[in-house]
DNA sequence: AACCTTATTCGAAACGTTTAGAATATGTCA
DNA sequence: TGACATATTCTAAACGTTTCGAATAAGGTT
């Protein structure tokens, strides 16, 4: 910028002000100024900017595994409404590790990020006490953490497989195995919670080994489909709370030689693009990806843009049951297991 | 900073010398100064450090779909090895759109990336000019550029898609329909070639019409497909030049009414975790996605080290057909359509 | 005791911007 | 013509670090 400002002849501070018209410049600067900037393709060094204002204009965005397709469905579609704002963003994600998720934290706190998105793998002392004590805007999206008064935009998670476990009961199905994501997160417990409420509005018990973790991972859901198909007395239906765990729960069934739906009937939170063209087609609980990604974008944007900083805001959006091929009534021989 | 220098009684430059342990001091002052700093609470701003210092740590992640398991994949890994190399950094999308990616660019530069790792949604002027002028190190991805020299990991994708198509020619199809990406693309041109270079290798005519273009995305696939499929003389089999476009494909197959492999034959480029757990088991042609993070990500490491800047390295890495079960050999009666 | 080393610590100048307020020029009006 | 308002431009002080070279202190050597 000084170098542009020689060249045309002027103070660095008219150059600064022709860059973000800030200020009147007479045209003749002007014309002399830009003329100066395209020759020597002078770019503005934001950092420096930064530095000086007090703002880096990028907002951070930490999720838990970006190889799962729900998580990057609303990375996008955050990444597109914040673009649009004129920010930029980093994202980050930790593979579900919690040790990680805080560096990360810290990381973009010390890059001096405007906002944070994060969606948290797990809630642990150190992210609830970094978010109450910064004064960074955050908002928590898919996932809450317990004692952080944030914003937050999340699923009505128990409702949700409230509903679809009552549809597999409707079916007849009585043993309904349960595939669960770590119960040290919010959707975790939720959905478990959701399941057990259904299962008691019918008054059917609660059977505790119906219920294996899967950590919201293939592999572990594999382990765990296996734990519950190897049994005698195996369930006549199985629900995976997430996307990833109904993959390793259809590996566990094939491998075990049962076929779905004839045989064992599955439903599973999150839908795919592919669900309704690969066999069999698989019932599912649909998210709200693109309400979710532009409501947490939102929420941000409004702390961001000093609207008023009332109390924390909760958003709590509904899922959808999609019902396709992969249940089906519970069999009349099921006598087989049962003798 | 200053604040921890006057609380602990020193100056600024003590503070910043144990804070980098860049120079010795004395184990009083040291201690003195670790709890000022504990006291305070004092985190350095890495703002003011970049701009001092000239480096960000920081490197910037460009890809044209992030909703592309491919991409992600791939994208975490990379993430994996630069964090564990120090590197934070600033993920991008722009949905295969070249004017984003432009500006992408210009703002990953604008912050001062330290590098610049990106899988090209499409060659345009800007950025072989940006990529041309810029001093940043950058490593190309997936896809190269004309007329860009710098560091690039990519594929074998004439080869592998030669070896899908051999495959198909091996069961008797002749009339193998073909979804392309987007032919701005290298990766779009290389899989074409490959493709007629197989049919060469067997003396069969290549058919203009029997390609269609997909632009990589499942929708574009579908329309793409349905050209294909409403013909008389539809082929025996489709390839698709990648995992969205294949989603379509299949969508364009089941609307159609046709049952694939037993009336159609599919084979499409990349893989899925699911591919053999859902019918039709997809054949595929799978990336080496974790060789390919890994090595552009050290490519880039290796030029931020200060490495020798030799001349520009290209790493080409093969495919692998994996033979699952949407291929059969061509049914005798087509003559229904022939007639 | 004077001098030289060596080990610590400090002062102050960068890094490239932004921005208040001072300075200058221009035009208006009594 | 002098005073004043207005419009434009400039000077200089930040922003929070890093880092070079100078200053100081302490210990050794002759």
């Amino acid at each position: 910028m000084l170098d542009v400002a020689q060249s045309a002849g002027v103070s660095v501070a008219t150059v600064s002000a022709v860059v973000n018209s800030s200020a009147p410049v007479s045209p003749e600067l002007r014309s002399r100024i830009e003329m100066a900037i395209e020759q020597i393709g002078y770019k503005r060094n934001t950092i420096a900017r930064s530095l000086k204002i007090g703002t880096t204009r990028t907002i951070g965005l930490i999720v838990a595994d970006i190889t799962n397709p729900f998580f990057t469905d609303v990375v996008s579609v955050i990444q597109d409404v914040l673009h649009r704002a004129g920010y930029a963003v980093m994202l980050c994600c930790n593979d579900e590790d919690t040790r990680l998720q805080d560096e990360q934290i810290d990381l973009l706190l010390d890059r001096m990020v405007d906002g944070l998105i994060i969606a948290p793998a797990g809630e642990d002392a150190h992210l609830s006490r970094i978010l109450a004590s910064t004064k960074t805007p955050t908002v928590l999206i898919d996932r809450l953490c317990d004692g952080v008064e944030s914003d937050a935009v999340v699923l009505d998670n128990r409702r949700a497989v409230h509903d679809a476990t009552a549809y597999m009961l409707n079916l007849g199905h009585r043993r309904i195995g349960y595939i669960s994501g770590s119960l040290a997160t919010s959707t975790g417990r939720e959905r478990l919670a959701g399941y057990r409420a259904a299962l008691d509005a019918e008054a059917i018990v609660f059977e505790e080994n119906l219920v294996q973790i899967g950590n919201f991972r293939e592999k572990d859901a594999y382990k765990a489909a296996m734990q519950l198909l190897i049994r005698a007395d195996r369930p006549t239906a199985i629900f995976s709370a997430n996307n990833l765990m109904v993959i390793g729960v259809m590996k566990a069934i094939r491998d075990i030689g049962l076929r779905c739906p004839e045989e064992i009937s599955v439903v599973s939170f999150d839908d795919f693009p592919w669900a309704d063209v690969f066999q069999p087609h698989l019932t599912t609980i649909a998210q709200p990806v693109q309400a979710i990604g532009e409501q947490a974008a939102q929420l941000l944007i409004d702390r961001l843009s000093g609207k008023e900083v009332e109390a924390p805001r909760r958003l709590m959006l509904q899922g959808r049951l999609i019902i396709r091929d992969s249940c089906r009534p519970v069999p009349i021989v099921t006598t087989r297991t049962t003798a």
